[in-house]
DNA sequence: CAGGCCCCCC
DNA sequence: TTTAGAGGGGGCCTGA
């Protein structure tokens, strides 16, 4: 059977641009590739799913204003092609190439009209023809064996699109109508000044009952007035919208089947270029592609055993590592200085120059490198190298040596970057890692010892690069004037993460274990109750595609139902809370939502994470993933433990001392970031206000409200509240009358009265929009950075989130830097002053300690001593710190 | 198994 | 493309 892809390469290059607007693509180069990716995904998943035996691309001519040329009264403006899709279309067509894809660019034809005229053509010669284009197009190629691809958010859904489903899907008779709603409806639109507020549901709706745009005008006097007005003014541009929307399938193409028959790819140049733009997931696709072709090119592509065996091109040639005993291996070591590290699942990898060991965790061949790791010249070289010291401390080894790990080291220089080892070593280096990762069976656990080998070579050859990563690394953060940011902070904070994960927090299981009993209880009952009112006794409360069903179209307690960004029913807290009146069932939602939340997530999974051998939790924090420098907490997340609730709250009594007798302490910042706003800004009223120790929320308030402090109401310093953290985050209007329930008016009186009183915070904003603009980063306190290439987006979403963090990073930045100083001294004092307590959890500004008794003052007084004197500020930093049986009293 | 959604923290 | 619109995180659940 022979079949036809057609694509319409500007929908699905603008697709693609779309679907990564929120979460562009960015690689190590800082290139973004989201329109590339996007594209190059759907290609390669249609090949692969649909098999077509020919294929086209067709794309406008590059010229931006052909439309003014070919319709000489097209008067529209349209908004300038973004600069990201114009610029992808060269790499785009380098693709295509190696693909072997055919590209049609013709010019003085619109994409659409190429394809339809190609489709037709096709059509008509026996072809199923599958097209990839805006679905308004399709209806008008009335073709039985013509096909759509249904538009996705990320790509193309399953579901095909023929003749009839389009009828349906705009609810008309005759596909050729569409013609007409998009007259009126389509891009043409621009050009129709008068009709653009119909829209869509609008043109649909006068379609339907008037069956086209001939028999609107011949009825225009049954038309509400507003409608009678748009339709007469934009009488004049009817004629030329109609022609912009219909798809003119006798362009002048030439119909060449031979032309458009799929050859094979040129799969080497596929994978450089894949690998040039890191497209790692698609590489992995393309095996499945290779056998597809494998049956019909004899010979060229030898598949065996999944393993690609024709000969590429090796760019780099590398040293291969010869594996030695311990012993061989320690004495190059000491004569080199510095070891690297690789960790697998069960073993260890070390190595130093062009020779390694392996050696398994247990064994008793670690402990020989015992004296290795405790020399203090030594430089430990490798990945994660927390996950190396919890290995080693538990056999007694402790590292004395510089820790040089290069995905901190990464992370630092760019903490928004992938800080994957084959990344880096394409980057720094230029060897690609990832080829040899390419060539592995997916099944890495199979057990043919060809596999095992091969196994065994990538891990000898990335660990015999980490070293000259690290120097390259170490020159950056040099030249960068962050390597003290690396040696003074990060580094030692390795060690002292590793030993609060290692020491972990005891938990009172009893506890947890009764209150679940209790919340399971009742949430049965909640469960039962919103069955019986919503009548449907298998009704999942848990599903919000359930839940929305529900709500908006059986019991439609609402007329037009808020929709997520994937346009399902929304069903989150705060819509729900609207509708609380509507309906009592809603109530009961939310209260079912709460107490799962806390089940699901808290109590439940709390015990059954505890360490068998420790009889405690032991988190595991990540030091090299968020862009402000800030910690992360997983398995189980003990940074976002509740405590705004009362029945939330509950779950941190279950957060006890280790040891009878024992007291939890928690010591937390106060109001850091707003401090350190009012000192990075230099605004003196704020400073003042902190330097005299009053409550910052009321003096602004009433410095904004005009109002003395002792006269302020509730409503007025919480408002103040709000706008102060609105500062924080990179405030806006619309973000601030939502969060305090007022009209937009007001809360940009607010925020204008916020600016006129502290005029020195609007114009640090300022200045950091304006340096991310110069520099393309930010920087805090101590140096850490964080670029911000969206700051000169076109795209005013883009822009605006790119502005809001030149304001946010640099403060919670700076707090997180704070902090990070703050517990790599507060380690240092509890191990000299041999204090038994110590510190387990650190939740962004607050500091928890597993604490003896006996110990409590001079705990207290240390970690006071430490916290609130890192660094001398324009303001205080003051902690606060209690003591308690459990987390929560101690909070 | 990933993506969507939701909700907990600072 | 037609929503969401204050920063930074993580985890559960569904539905394929």
């Amino acid at each position: 059977m022979k079949k036809l892809l057609l694509i319409d390469g500007h929908a699905l290059i603008f697709r693609s641009y779309y679907a990564f607007l929120r979460r562009p693509m960015i690689n190590s180069k800082g290139v973004d590739t989201s329109i590339l990716f996007g594209f190059t995904k759907t290609l390669i998943e249609l090949l692969i799913k649909e098999r077509p035996t020919h294929f086209a691309v067709a794309f406008d001519p590059p010229a931006k204003t052909f439309r003014h040329e070919l319709y000489p009264e097209y008067k529209a403006n349209r908004s300038e092609t973004p600069e990201l899709i114009k610029s992808a279309l060269e790499p785009l067509i380098e693709i295509m190439e190696a693909i072997s894809v055919p590209v049609i660019m013709k010019s003085g034809f619109e994409a659409d009209d190429v394809i339809g005229t190609i489709a037709t053509k096709a059509a008509k010669e026996g072809f199923t023809v599958y097209m990839v284009t805006p679905d308004k197009d399709f209806g008008q190629l009335v073709n039985d064996n013509v096909y759509q691809y249904k538009p996705g958010k990320n790509g193309l859904e399953n579901e095909l699109l023929g003749r009839d489903e389009i009828c349906e899907a705009y609810g008309i008779e005759n596909p050729l109508q569409i013609i007409d709603i998009l007259t009126i409806w389509g891009d043409a639109s621009d050009n129709i000044p008068g009709v653009r507020g119909i829209g869509e549901v609008g043109s649909k709706k006068l379609i339907g009952r008037y069956k086209s745009v001939d028999g609107i005008y011949k009825s225009l006097d049954q038309l509400p007035q507003k409608q009678r007005e748009a339709f007469e003014q934009a009488l004049e541009y009817i004629d030329l919208s109609r022609r912009l929307v219909t798809i003119d399938v006798n362009v002048d193409v030439e119909w060449n089947e031979e032309s458009l028959k799929l050859e094979t790819p040129n799969f080497t140049k596929i994978k450089a270029l894949f690998s040039q733009y890191e497209f790692t997931s698609l590489t992995r696709t393309l095996p499945q592609l290779e056998q597809l072709f494998l049956l019909s090119s004899e010979g060229k592509i030898n598949v065996s055993g999944n393993l690609i065996t024709q000969p590429e091109s090796e760019s780099t040639t590398f040293i291969k590592t010869k594996v030695v005993p311990v012993d061989e291996l320690k004495s190059i070591v000491i004569s080199n200085g510095y070891l690297s590290v690789k960790i697998s699942s069960q073993e260890l990898i070390l190595c130093c120059e062009d020779v390694a060991s392996i050696v398994n965790i247990n064994s008793t061949e670690l402990r020989n490198f015992k004296e290795i790791f405790e020399q203090s010249s030594m430089i430990i070289c490798g990945y994660e190298l927390k996950t190396l010291i919890n290995i080693l401390e538990p056999i007694g080894i402790r590292i004395k040596g510089y820790l040089a790990d290069i995905e901190l080291m990464h992370y630092l220089l760019s903490p928004e970057r992938s800080h994957k080892i084959d990344i880096l070593a394409g980057t720094y280096l230029g060897v690609e890692l990832n080829r040899a990762a390419q060539e592995v069976p997916k099944d890495l656990f199979s057990n043919t010892a060809d596999d095992q080998q091969m196994v065994r070579e990538i891990q000898l050859r990335e660990v015999s690069l980490l070293f000259s990563i690290y120097k390259i690394l170490k020159q950056e953060l040099e030249k960068e004037e962050i390597t003290s940011l690396y040696n003074d902070i990060e580094m030692p904070l390795i060690t002292v993460l590793a030993d609060m994960e290692y020491e972990g927090i005891k938990i009172d299981t009893a506890m947890l274990e009764e209150y679940s009993r209790q919340l399971t209880l009742e949430l049965a009952g909640i469960e039962s109750n919103i069955r019986d009112m919503a009548n449907e006794p298998t009704l999942n409360v848990s599903s919000p595609k359930q839940l929305g069903v529900l709500l908006y179209e059986k019991l439609k307690i609402v007329k037009s139902a808020k929709r997520t960004s994937k346009k399902n029913y929304s069903t989150d807290e705060e819509t729900l809370a609207e509708l609380i009146d509507a309906h009592p069932v809603v109530s009961q939602i939310l209260e079912y939502r709460n107490i799962k939340k806390l089940l699901s997530t808290y109590i439940d999974p709390l015990p059954s994470i505890i360490s068998p051998i420790s009889g405690k939790i032991h988190t595991t924090y990540n030091q090299s993933l968020t862009s402000t420098g800030r910690l992360s907490s997983v398995r189980p997340n003990l940074q976002n433990i509740p405590i705004r609730t009362e029945r939330g709250r509950e779950i941190r009594k279950a957060f006890v001392p280790s040891h009878k007798g024992g007291v939890i302490m928690s010591a937390d910042y106060s109001q850091i970031e707003l401090r350190l706003m009012a000192h990075m800004s230099g605004d003196e009223l704020f400073i003042t206000a902190f330097r005299e120790g009053r409550d910052i929320h009321a003096a602004t308030a009433s410095k904004i409200f005009g109002v003395a402090e002792d006269q302020l109401t509730k409503e007025q310093r919480n408002r103040a509240k709000v706008a102060n953290f609105g500062i924080i985050y990179g405030i806006s209007a619309f973000g601030l009358s939502q969060r305090l329930a007022i009209p937009r008016a007001e809360s940009k009186k607010l925020i204008e009265d916020y600016f006129a009183n502290y005029p020195q915070v609007e114009r640090y904003m300022n200045q950091m929009i304006e340096k991310a603009r110069v520099d393309g980063y930010v920087t805090t306190l101590y140096g850490r950075k964080r670029y911000l290439p969206d700051i000169n987006s076109k795209n005013p979403v883009v822009r605006g989130l790119a502005e809001r963090n030149a304001i946010n990073a640099p403060i919670q930045g700076s707090a997180a830097d704070i902090i990070k100083v703050a517990m790599v001294r507060i380690a240092k004092r509890i191990t000299d002053s041999g204090l038994k307590s110590r510190m387990v959890l650190q939740v962004h500004d607050e500091l928890v300690f597993d604490a003896y008794a006996s110990e409590a003052e001079e705990l207290k007084n240390l970690v006071k001593e430490e916290m609130e004197g890192v660094i001398k500020l324009d303001v205080p930093l003051t902690i606060e710190c209690q003591f308690g049986l459990n987390w929560l009293e101690a909070h």
